[in-house]
DNA sequence: ATAGGAGCTACAGCGACTGTAGGTTCAAGC
DNA sequence: GCTTGAACCTACAGTCGCTGTAGCTCCTAT
């Protein structure tokens, strides 16, 4: 049986954000002992890994709320697992393709900069002028 | 002189986001009707464009609000904004790694799907099983 | 027995907004 | 001049996914 500390070493993760998991149901509540501290069975490391490994892949919480519950009820068609996972996979390319058109104009801003006074620089003129963004009007990254 | 909701409808910026940026002190407080209610001049339309239009290429509020204040300061050198330009670029590139690392994975775990029931699917077991993470340990993506 | 590291709860804060409630003002049409 | 209703006002709560803090209590090693 492991403390929460134990668990947060064994899956990289906060002790805080454990039990923040607990609190919106993405973990279930663990044992207690008398003193009422929290202990762990491989059960739920193994639920811990899953729901960080699922983070690092930038699933949403409500994302694998859904996986954990399709994983829970191994009837079901894997199809449906295969959809959460394309639209992930939809919005990660997505993102991409916005920031590789920031990525675009900054480079030309920057290389732009005439490194001289502020009254001259390229780069808050670009900034001050949308005419010339090529971005088009999606929300912002972040 | 434009009344608030003009002023939005100018810039794509909604009415509650400029009194947001008015709150935080990245638009100056405006004239007022007597009435109480807030009107606008060009120099204000122009500000919150700079501002919009930085947000939209990534930039934070903060990196925002030292642009401004460069700018407001003719006389400094431009490389300081040139540095908060770099900086911002290295930043959506580092993101654009993190991204297209994930990619990578989402599409071996899709492709290895095996679209049976629940049981068998291997983006689950994927998920699950952190060693096959190609991944490294960095901070998730948003 | 004691020290102190680790645990506990409860709550505030982050960034960058967005939404809501409940009231007031403005401008157009009659 | 009066009415209507869209747009404005303030103040505050909520979003996401944590993270940090205060002020306790518990557990374990010495």
């Amino acid at each position: 049986m492991l403390t929460i500390g134990a668990l947060g070493r064994r899956t990289g993760t906060k002790v805080q954000t454990i039990r923040y998991y607990e609190q919106i149901g993405l973990m279930s509540p663990p044992e207690r002992t008398e003193g009422g501290q929290r202990r762990y069975d491989t059960a739920a490391q193994d639920r811990l890994a899953f729901i960080r490994h699922s983070r690092e892949l930038g699933f949403s919480l409500e994302a694998i709320r859904e996986l954990l519950e399709l994983s829970d009820s191994p009837e079901r068609s894997c199809a449906q697992v295969d959809a959460v996972a394309q639209r992930q996979l939809k919005e990660v390319e997505a993102r991409i393709a916005r920031l590789e058109s920031l990525r675009r104009e900054l480079r030309r801003m920057i290389s732009e900069c005439r490194t001289d006074r502020v009254a001259d620089c390229r780069i808050l003129e670009v900034l001050r002028d949308h005419t010339e963004c090529l971005a088009d009007h999606a929300p912002p990254e972040r």
